[in-house]
DNA sequence: ATTACTATTCTACGAGTAT
DNA sequence: TATACTCGTAGAATAGTAA
């Protein structure tokens, strides 16, 4: 029994809340989950069962698939060395220098449509205007952390004949000052973390063109970096 | 490239202190970590350094191996994955039913070189005397969770010309009970949990042999369950 | 639609061994 | 002692299909 590849599958199935209620699951779309051919998700699933880590349930059209208790505790396992490894890790740091945006942010912060969403996400109203920092190429890297667990997700909306996208935002501070962090989720690929707050950043932390500054984001709705 | 056994790997060498200092390693020492052989470590080593996940340095000895940044966000990631799946689950919880034991624990507990131990880890002054709890074997299994993350391990000492085992404790509370679970070293499997605490247990919860209890545990030293 | 069998390909493991 | 090469092979993954 290959122990890594079987984690990471029952990982897969937890995420899409097999602890509380059986996942509706086809085998083609388990193997898209896991990168991996329908044939061999079919017999993934048929493995898994066997050692006694999943509960099937079979459908015609799909199958409900639920973790049993020895796939919780064994999940548990996992999730409490990775606990040791960042222990007290509730936030993340980026280094990154000041730079002039295009003015865009001013534009966007200002809609009805995304100020409305961040004053309830945030519980406060973004002055508008955005600090865009410049990140190193390891902390740009690190940003897929931001975007694969967004603590507040903003939906697109539409206004003015056009599309404005969906924004994932993170909790931040800098120094002392309470702010956030939004990524675009149009952007694929980018090393510039956009930073917004109650205040005018530049007056408040302060800083200017080229300063070095760093951000500590926090990884959950709520917390406090 | 196997993503889940290389994220294994490189989990097991994040846990010997690979993030902050190189960790010294021969291939046949990672191989059994892995449960794989010499060979087979020590390509996965030079996999994962083509990769940039790892540096490495030849001795003549052993190798130095030290994890990139690359390497410290995919395990964060991995990390962040476990978090979402257990969100706020700082604490275990075993149910289990109350039986008399053979009197030992009133013994034990007794011996300065345990009392000690236990004032200092615990904050508080055990009674001498153990709740024994027999648990279903779910609950059993999950005992090992325990185990293998110890919030205070209490050392062996000699004494009475006889030694006495080292011992698994963490914070517990049953109800509003603050208390302590005990693991000793020695016993590798057991569906027994002991619990410790400031009071006689039996008057406080309070609880009679045959009653079920629910005994919620804290994982790390220093936190409320 | 699905799942999962059988046949086939091919990857990845470990034995043997050179350095 | 180490590390890491070649190479035969077991078993995993996929292709093709049946049910």
């Amino acid at each position: 029994v290959n122990r890594p590849a079987d984690v990471e599958a029952l990982k897969q199935l937890a995420l899409r809340g097999g602890f509380e209620a059986p996942v509706e699951l086809a085998s083609t779309e388990f193997a898209h989950l896991l990168g991996l051919s329908q044939q061999t998700a079919s017999r993934r699933l048929i493995e898994l069962a066997e050692e006694g880590l999943i509960q099937r349930e079979m459908g015609l059209r799909k199958q409900r698939v639920r973790l049993t208790e020895k796939a919780r505790s064994l999940l548990q396992a996992e999730h409490l060395q990775y606990q040791r490894l960042f222990a007290g890790a509730g936030s993340l740091t980026f280094k990154g220098t000041v730079k002039t945006g295009l003015g865009e942010g001013r534009y966007y912060l200002s809609r009805p449509g995304y100020k409305t969403q961040f004053v309830r996400a945030l519980g406060w109203d973004p002055y508008p205007g955005t600090l865009n920092l410049e990140l190193g190429p390891d902390d740009a890297q690190r940003l897929s952390l931001l975007r694969d667990h967004p603590a507040y997700t903003l939906q697109s909306f539409q206004a003015e004949g056009r599309t404005f996208g969906g924004v994932t935002c993170h909790p931040a501070r800098i120094g002392r000052q309470l702010c956030a962090t939004i990524l675009p989720h149009r952007t694929h690929y980018t090393s510039t973390l956009e930073v917004i707050a109650p205040v005018r950043l530049r007056d408040a932390v302060p800083c200017a063109d080229g300063d070095t500054v760093e951000v500590h984001v926090a990884l959950r709705p709520g917390e406090a970096p």
